[in-house]
DNA sequence: CCTATTTATTGACATTTGTCATTTTTTTAT
DNA sequence: ATAAAAAAATGACAAATGTCAATAAATAGG
C-alpha cells in the first residue's frame, strides 16, 4: 500500500512515520464493470482515491434521466467536496471499468492530516485546480455553441473517455444524443474533427 | 483594521499576535462605482477580499461580448484560485457601487499563514463549498431550460441583485436579453414569480 | 456465427432561442 | 422639467435544439 500511497500526490511530501500512520487509517476496495462506488444522499465516511479504472460520477435531471456529470482516472479524489464537509453526496459513480479505490476514514483524517501543511498546501492546490476547471466549464457552457462544445470536449478529454457512450457524452454536455450525433457529424464532414480508433480526435 | 479582520471568516481563529502580523501585510483599498479592480491577464500580488460594496467579475465570450460571471457581496474572497496559483486573472472584476477591499500581499500570506491550520482549515471549508456551488452551478446550466434558470437565480441570489442590469443577468444565465425579457414575462405571467421593489421574487 | 439487445443515426416536425430592427420605458444629466 | 441616453420590451423571422418515430449499426451472449 505504502507504494501506491507514494504516487498520490496529496502525500507526497509525508514522512516514513507519516505514511505509516496514513496506512492505518486506509483499505484498499475493488470493484467490478458497473458497480456503485457510491449513491447520490448518502454520507461518505471515507476519503476516496480512485487507484485503478475509470469511473463515471452521475445524476438525475428533473425528468429522471441520468446525466453524466464527471468522468476520472487514477488518482483522482472523488466527490472529496461531500466527504470532507460531511454532507450528503451530490450525486451516484459507477464503475465504467473493473477498478479499485482507496479509502481513508474521513474522520481519522481530518484530524491527524488536514492540519498536517503537507498535506493541507497539497489539498488547497488540488481544490483550486478543481475550481478553475469548474470555472471554465460554466464558463464553456454558458457562452458556447453545440459544435464548440464538442470540439472543446475531444480537445481536453482525449480518447480517455472511450469508456463512455456517445449519449453519456452528450448528457455531459447539456444536449441531446440527437444534437450531438448531428454536430459530431458536421465537425467531421468540415474537417475539424476525425475519427480514431479510440474516439475522435481535434484536426491539427 | 482588526475588527474588520476579525469579521472575516478567515481569521476568526486567529491569535492576537497572528493578527497583529496580518495587519502588517494587509492594506485597504477604496475604490469608486465602476472603476475596475483587476483585469484579465495581469497576475494578482494580493489576496482580496471584499469588504464594502459589490463587484460583479466579468470576461467576454468569443464574439467580443462582456458576460457576467459572479457577483459578491462584502466577505467574499475574489478570484482567489488565480492569486492563490500565481496565475493571471481568468476574468475582470468591476465595483457596481463604491466599494473597499481588503489586500493581503499573497507571498506573505502563502509563507506565513496558509501553513497556520487555523488558516489552511478555513481555506479549504470555504474552497469546500465554494466547489460545491460551482458543481450545481454546472448542474443547473446543463440539465435545465432558460425559465428554470431564472426561477434557481431569483430564488437564490433574492433581491441583492438589484445591482445588475436585466441585461447582465441574461448574459450571466447564459441567454440573450431578449429570451430573458420573454420568460421572465411569462413566469410572472403564470404567477411563478411576481415583481418587487429591488427586482423579482419566488412565489411561495 | 447468429440473434437479441443496445447504441447510434436519420427524418420530420415542434419548440425554444437567437438576431435584428423598432418601440417603449426608465434613467441620467442638465 | 426636459432632453438625451441607456435599458427593456416587442415583433418578425432565422437558426438551433428537442422530441418522437423509424432505421441502421454496433455489441454482447449464447
Amino acid at each position: 500500500m505504502q507504494n501506491i500511497l507514494k504516487k498520490i500526490y496529496l502525500f507526497e511530501e509525508l514522512s516514513q512515520d507519516e505514511l505509516d500512520d496514513l496506512v492505518k487509517i486506509s483499505s484498499f476496495r475493488s470493484y467490478q464493470k458497473d458497480s456503485l462506488l457510491f449513491m447520490s444522499g448518502e454520507i461518505g465516511k471515507h476519503l476516496l482515491i480512485l487507484v485503478e479504472g475509470n469511473v463515471s460520477v452521475f445524476k438525475h435531471d428533473n425528468k429522471g434521466n441520468e446525466i453524466v456529470i464527471g468522468f476520472f482516472s487514477p488518482y483522482s479524489l472523488l466527490a472529496e467536496a461531500a466527504v470532507l464537509r460531511g454532507i450528503a453526496y451530490p450525486s451516484s459513480a459507477v464503475f465504467k471499468t473493473d477498478g479499485r479505490v482507496l479509502a481513508i476514514e474521513i474522520d481519522a483524517f481530518k484530524s491527524s492530516f488536514l492540519t498536517n501543511p503537507k498535506v493541507s498546501t497539497e489539498i488547497i492546490n488540488s481544490l483550486l485546480s478543481k475550481i478553475q476547471l469548474l470555472q471554465q466549464n460554466i464558463h464553456l457552457n454558458i457562452a458556447s455553441t453545440a459544435k464548440e462544445k464538442i470540439l472543446h470536449f475531444y480537445d481536453t478529454n482525449s480518447s480517455i473517455i472511450s469508456k463512455l457512450k456517445k449519449y453519456e457524452i452528450a448528457t455531459l454536455l447539456g444536449m441531446s444524443p440527437e444534437t450531438f450525433s448531428r454536430n459530431l457529424n458536421t465537425l467531421v464532414n468540415d474537417n475539424l474533427l476525425k475519427k480514431t480508433q479510440n474516439g475522435y480526435e481535434i484536426v491539427k
